[in-house]
Formats: C-alpha cells, structure tokens, sequence
DNA sequence: GATGAATGAGGTTTCATTCAT
DNA sequence: AATGAATGAAACCTCATTCAT
C-alpha cells in the first residue's frame, strides 16, 4: 500500500522505481536490500522514497503483489485461452510451460519469490497463515483432475500438490539458469509431462 | 576454514559454538545472523571469536561442510548397509526416506541448506560453479538405474535429476512442516514412491 | 510577524490554522511540533504554509503574540469592569481567578506557555531579556498594593512577585489537572487567598 | 538502567559521559538531545554509547535517577541532621534553603527538572501515575506541621502544597538566574518564610 | 496565490571487526 | 589464549524547507 502520491508520479518516474526495486530485490534478501541503492537507482531522493512509501517493508510487500498479479493473469490467460481444448495433462503442461515462459520472460521475479518463500517470518506476515500458496494452486487443479477421471484415485493428492511445486520450483531455476534453453522444441517440457502423466495417469 | 586455534578447543567448547552456529544460521539468513548472538549463546568472548574463525563467513561455511558431511555419511551409511538387497526404486526409497529422518532428526539443518540455495552468491562462493550438487547426486543414481535397466530410457536424466531434487526439498519442507509426521506407517514415502515409480519405470 | 499573504487570508481558514497550530504547539515543543501536522490539520498544502510565514518559528512567534494579548485582555477586562470596586487583595483574587478562567477555558493554551517558559533560548529570542513578563506584572500590583498601605512594607517586592507567579502557575496547572474543578463554589480561592492574605497584609 | 559495561568502566570516563549527558539535557530537551553530541562531548565514539545503554532514553532515565538521588540525599542530610532543633517553619526553611543551595551548586540540573516536569508523557514513562512527587512532599511535610498544630487547620494542605511548590520552583529559577545571591545574608530566605509563616501559622 | 512533490541534512541505532590488556 | 570494550561505517527514517507548475 503505498503512498497517494506514488500513484500520481508520472509512469516513467513510477516504472523507474519499480524497475530498481525490482533489480534490489532480485539481488538481495529482504533485509540486505538497501534502500538508499533502489532510491539512487531510480534516481530520486531519499527523502522522496519515504514520500512514496511507508517504508522498505511497504515497498516490498507492494511489489510482491505487483508480481503475483503479473503472474496470475499471465499463466490464467495462458489457460482460459484453451480451457475446452486440454484434458488435465494437457492442462498442467500449459501451467507449467506458462510458468516457464514467465520466468524466463521475467527472470528478476524468480529470485524474488524464492527469497519470500525462504524467509517464513516475511511470508506469514504477507500471507498470513496460507502455508504455500503455489502448492494450493495446483491441489485445485489435482482435484479437478480428479473429477474427470484423469488420476489415479490411490494418489493422496496433497503430497502429490506439493511434489509438482517443488519440480515447478527446481525445473524453473534449471531453465533460467541454463539460461539458453528454447522453449519452443519443447523437450523438456515432454520429458516431465512424460514423467508426470506416467505417475498420475489412472491406469 | 577456522583457525588451528578452534580445533584445539577442548571438545564441550568446540561443540557449543557449533550448536550456537546452528541455531543462529537456522533462524537467520546469513547476513542477518549476528555474531554477537553466536558469541553470547555458546558462552564465549566476542573477541574469541575471531581468534577462532577468520570472521562470520568463515565459521558459515566451516558450518556447511559440516552439515554436507553429516548429511552425506547418513544416508551413504544407510544405503552402504543395504545397497546389495534393494533395486534401483528400492534404493531411491531408502534416499529419500534418510532425507526425511535426517531432516526430522535435525530440524534445524533444513533452513540453513534452503537459505543457502537462495543466497546465489553465497553458495558459488562455497561451491565454485558446481551448479547444485543434490542433483548431481541423483544424476549418478540415475545413470545407475539406467544402466540397471530399471529406468525408461527416454527419459532425460538431467531434467529429473532436477524434479527429483525439487521434489525432495518440497517434500522434507512438508514433513517438517507438519511436524507430526510418523515415518513409520510409509504411508507418504509409498504415496511418492508409487508416483516416481510409474514416472520412471521402463515398461 | 506572518507575511502579508496571511493577512489576506479569508477569516476562516486563518483561523483554522492559528487553531491547528496551538493544537500542535499544545501537545509538541516547539521542535517536536511538525509542520506538517499543522498544515495538514489546518487543510491547507504544506507550500501554502510558507507563503504565510517565514518558517516555523516566525509561526509560533505569532500565536506566542496572538495567546499573550488574549491573556492580558482576559484578565484585564475583568479587572477594569472591577477596578474601582475592589481593594489590593480583592484585586489579586480577580487575578488569579481570571488566571484560572482563562485557563478553564483555554486549557491547550497552558501547556505552550509552559514549555515556552522551559525553552530558555527561545523565551529570550521572543522576550529578549526581559526576564518574566508574568513576575513584572505582579510586581506592579504589589507596587500599587503597598502604596495603598494594603501591603506590610517590611516585605520584598520583588521576591513576592516571584512567588505569585509561581503559585498562580503551579495552581492553574493542579485546577486544569483535575479537570473538573468547579471555580464557581471558590473554595480553591478562598484557601489559597487566604493564605496569600495572610503572608502579605499589612498588621 | 545502563548495562553492565557501563558499570565497569574507569570512573573517570563514566563520569566524562555523565558530565556530557547533564550538559546536553540541561540545554535541550529530551527531543531535541543528541546522542551524537553526548558522545563527541564525552570523547566517546558513537558505537560505545550504545554498548553503554539500551538507547537514549535509557541514559536519561538512569541520569533522572541520578539527579533525584542526590538530591534527596542533600535536602534529608540537612534535615535530619537538624530535625530535632527545629519547629515546623524552620523545618520548612532547611527544606527550602538546601533547595535552593542545591540548585546552586548544581546550577545544571535545574532545567532538566524542569523540562521533565513539561514532558507529561516522559515524565509518566518514569514515574508512573505519581502526579507531582514534589507536591507530595510538600504534603507530608504540611501533614507533619498540622500534627504538631503549628498549621491553621483551615487551610487546605493539598493546595498549599502545590503552592508551596510552585514557589519553591519559581523562586530557585530566580536565585539561579540572578546568578550573585548569596544565601548567607539569607534575606531572601527570611522574606519568604516571613510571607509563608504569616500564611500558614496558626492564630 | 495555491499546490504538493522534491530535497537532503541530520538523527538514532546496529554490528562486524579490531584492539588493548 | 581469552576477554570484552572500542570503533565507525552504514542503514533507516523524519521533516523543515524549496521548487516547479
């Protein structure tokens, strides 16, 4: 919740320190971040930043949201694009080659999350007591799968919501670490909806 | 790399600034731990301290190598006792279930690791460009179950070395979590055991 | 000495932030009070501020100015309705009981006087050297007291001043403190007269 | 309460630090003190302050503390070493003059008295609900006097002992102002107790 | 004249590390 | 080798005042 007079600031002023918050914060823990490093860097003064916002903590909590909105609507218009045309498989492949593209679209943003998720104190405080939210997402989807009979019905999936979140997690890091990896062959994704579908697929 | 100093300290000494070290690095990242709450806790001198480490990143990956070292021995130990009797699924049962009691075991040992994983700069420094050395060790077992024919050849192993990974952390996180998880009953384990196994088999 | 501007100002809005201002001053030092505050509490932007004053001190020079001559008028009105009616101790009491009104009726006005008081550099910066305004004031009262023959002349003038200044002070403070001082049934006067009228009158 | 380091260090730079602290609050207020400047003043850097006290307001509570101490210890080692001697008034004379000798010999600490005594908000977080301690003073003293009947039993003593106060503030303000009283002429003495001894005593 | 964003000096506090005993 | 005080470089944050529209 920033400031009123945040949102009044010219966009280019507003996107500038954004894109330095945004650059602090993918480089840095929450508590190592400085704020005198996101104020130089956008160019403005220390004192204007506290004319924004409350403080570091309100800044980030803003851009946290910032990003989960971006992320939601991009892997949402991903789906609702092509929700009648997929079974779940295919489905999940869309969330998951979504969540690619996202991160690599956006590879400042990984960090970020991955540091929020880390600090447990920061994450409650932000979410309150919502254990894992990304996990959350895919149990919805795991109980839809359900429903249409796509899924084994001998799988808890609770474990298995939380074992697609870790791989989501670790595979996405692999990517943009890999850094050149093409999307668009595809393979990677084939491989772990290969691996996936032969673990949940109802027999 | 602590000092000649720190080794010479008689065993109780030794150990509480190591148990001071856990606990300091298991609730704070590695720029937010204080070396001061370290020195007070395990009962000695701020200035002996650094009579005994370098300074506060030195004692952080002298902790680390410890922690590798004790985690590695348990589950080599593990699997060196029943390596002849278990097949590939078998075996990476047995890995992930020492995971899981390691973690249960040592709690505190968790967050360290996670934290570390997130600190990128942290973790080259300690470990050069080895990108992520949990991978790496499912990556060896792999190509040993591959070779053992257990394993559909299709798959690439690097790409689910890396879900393996994921999913291992994901899931200790869980469990911790939890707190009350019983190991015993296997319920979890057999419920992920089932969902890799299907990924994995060659049929 | 506000600038022209504030002058101008429709009646209205300059009183609106003559009042914000003793709200401020009442409940801050003279440092502690934010002009922001003021400003924002009186409706008007922080640029307009200082279109009307100087800076922060040219403002609470003012209202310094402004609470005296309300004080002064309070109190001598009521005197001047009485003056000829009353002899040097009956005089007194309407002093210290218009002392006492002003205050009942103006109960954030006390506090700034006080710190004032406290604030030695910035008394001197308003005052100069006149060292007590309310001690010169009682010292002409006794002056004219003990040429009336009310007033035992073995007794320093200058001293007693002192001493009503500050009894009428510390009273008016115990009578705001206590809030719901009724003055009407006089007691409080009465014991406190009585007292006074004792030490000073002439035997 | 400073912490323990400050207890252990040479007492000559203790009270180095003292010095500095009283000279900074007896030129500013709470507020406006600077720990910066306690620090240069005392010769110590700014990180030792802080190994010496919890924060700025610990060491000023501690130095309230300090100031009360002595004082109380000054004005009863007066008293008692003449209580039998003396009647009521002259009882009330010891307690006044040692006052003022006192403000005299420690002509400092006077204003930061007084500055305490104007920071309602400071001077509960010290002192709890305890309207007025020297008020009370003056009570038990007026009561002790009543007892003993050298009071008229008229007069209300909770007024007068705040009047009792009031004076007792206003008039070391003047003494210390003045700067070349001397207290061994003692008329200024004399003249107020002449004016308080007619108020109170019984006819 | 009115507005409210921009500025930056200045203050408190923290803590890793050094130093003196 | 052990101690624990000393140091000072940051970091965050506040607010009076100026500036640009």
């Amino acid at each position: 919740m920033p400031k009123e007079t945040f949102y009044n600031l010219p966009e280019d002023k507003r996107n500038r320190i954004i894109e330095a918050a945004i650059d602090e914060f993918a480089t840095h823990s929450f508590h190592t971040a400085r704020v005198t490093a996101i104020a130089e860097q956008a160019g403005i003064a220390m004192g204007s930043f506290y004319q924004y916002f409350e403080d570091k903590k309100d800044l980030y909590k803003y851009l946290i949201e910032l990003l989960v909105e971006k992320k939601l609507s991009y892997i949402n218009s991903e789906m609702v694009k092509n929700k009648d045309k997929y079974d779940f498989f295919q489905l999940l492949r869309e969330v998951y080659l979504s969540g690619f593209r996202f991160a690599i679209e956006n590879p400042r943003l990984q960090p970020i999350g991955m540091m929020l998720a880390n600090d447990k104190d920061l994450y409650r405080e932000i979410y309150g007591e919502h254990e894992d939210r990304s996990a959350d997402f895919f149990l919805q989807m795991l109980e839809y799968g359900k429903a249409q009979g796509a899924i084994d019905p001998e799988i808890d999936l609770k474990i298995v919501a939380k074992m697609l979140t870790g791989m989501l997690y670790s595979l996405t890091d692999f990517i943009i670490e890999d850094g050149k990896v093409n999307l668009d062959d595809m393979k990677i994704i084939d491989q772990m909806l290969y691996f996936i579908e032969n673990g949940l697929r109802k027999k």
